[in-house]
DNA sequence: TAAAATCTGTGATGTTTGTCACGCCTACTT
DNA sequence: AAGTAGGCGTGACAAACATCACAGATTTTA
């Protein structure tokens, strides 16, 4: 269990905008603390989608299940990482992409209405949220070129060094549904 | 050339959020007419990356150029379109790719200065640069799941399926640099 | 602790895709 | 009108990768 789950959303917004007292204690009024564990769905495919989810501990997966019931990795969340079915979220739809839980996982979740009264109530926060979205743009977008340049081993090279951690922990057949490869391809791919 | 700019900037911004008459005097002001002819860079890599731009009229290809100079495209930007190299954009670091014209265009260009300044003078637009991004980041994350789902055919009749003008405007060679596939697999797919 | 499930590696084989090479056609240029 | 460059298709071959099958090791569960 996170010991200081507050100190960490406010360091954490805190690196883009920086919030008095009393605008933090406007802001935490929005969030609701939720616990999953190990294998828990957050998100599942077809569900209504109330909340984006700042993740305090723990470490999920954001994937898309098609026809023959393949799981397909968008991305990986872990501590500091916003993660919804975004579009979903947004726009109000059901989910298209599942959530769930690669570890025991600890989060602050911020329902749309509760996003919509934070970024009026607060400019600053509007700001903060572009902020991140613009980052999370970004990376999309070097994960393409990923997709473009390299082939399997390169792509694997690129992400443990990006994330070494998750060498760690998650399986290698769970970074090959992220990676695009056979779990077979990535296990040949030795070192 | 384009009759009423203004106007399409206008109405493309009022999809999102209105704007008083006075208000849109005030954005306005912030951005400046460029025009460049087919094959011309608008970004070549290691620029000094001033501005977003607004494509009014015409085509342009973001790519990414490796080590033994070939083309990756990243993204495909039209009417309508916001397109710049973003991490250089917003980060004030050199260009990584490089911006050309696939067709005659024409622009609104936005400098970062500007940007800050239309977003602390008026919250409707830093609202309005939100929702563009969140809209980018959701494309992009459609575009990495079909490099996760779908082999060359199937991205490319999604590609038709979504922008069917692209294969009129746009050689297949360089549809291939977006696929990520040869130009010869491309052309053997057929129909 | 025993049983079941998960994780990983590896061989054999087939499919997909890339690379190199060539030729045809069209459009633009001088 | 001749020359040049770009766009497109296609054959031959090689490389990358997927799939199926099996086995040993580790972890989880009952």
């Amino acid at each position: 269990m996170i010991n200081n789950p507050k100190k960490i959303l406010r360091d954490h917004i805190e690196k883009v905008v920086k919030l008095t007292d009393n605008e933090f204690d406007f802001v935490i009024g929005h969030f609701a603390l939720q616990s999953f564990k190990k294998t828990q769905f957050i998100i599942q495919a077809g569900d209504h989608v109330k909340d984006v989810f700042f993740i305090l501990s723990g470490l999920v997966k954001l994937f898309y299940m098609d026809e023959s019931a393949k799981q397909h990795i968008v991305s990986f969340a872990m501590e500091d990482w916003w993660e919804t079915d975004f579009n979903a979220y947004y726009a109000q739809r059901r989910a298209v992409f599942s959530l769930a839980c690669l570890e025991n996982t600890e989060t602050y979740s911020l329902s749309l209405e509760n996003f919509n009264r934070l970024c009026n109530g607060l400019q600053k926060m509007e700001h903060f949220f572009l902020m991140k979205s613009i980052a999370g743009h970004i990376g999309s977008q070097e994960r393409i070129l990923s997709f473009l340049t390299s082939d399997a081993r390169a792509r694997y090279e690129n992400l443990i060094n990006k994330s070494p951690g998750l060498l760690q922990r998650v399986p290698k057949a769970t970074l090959a549904l992220y990676l695009g490869v056979s779990r077979e391809t990535l296990s040949r791919l030795g070192s």
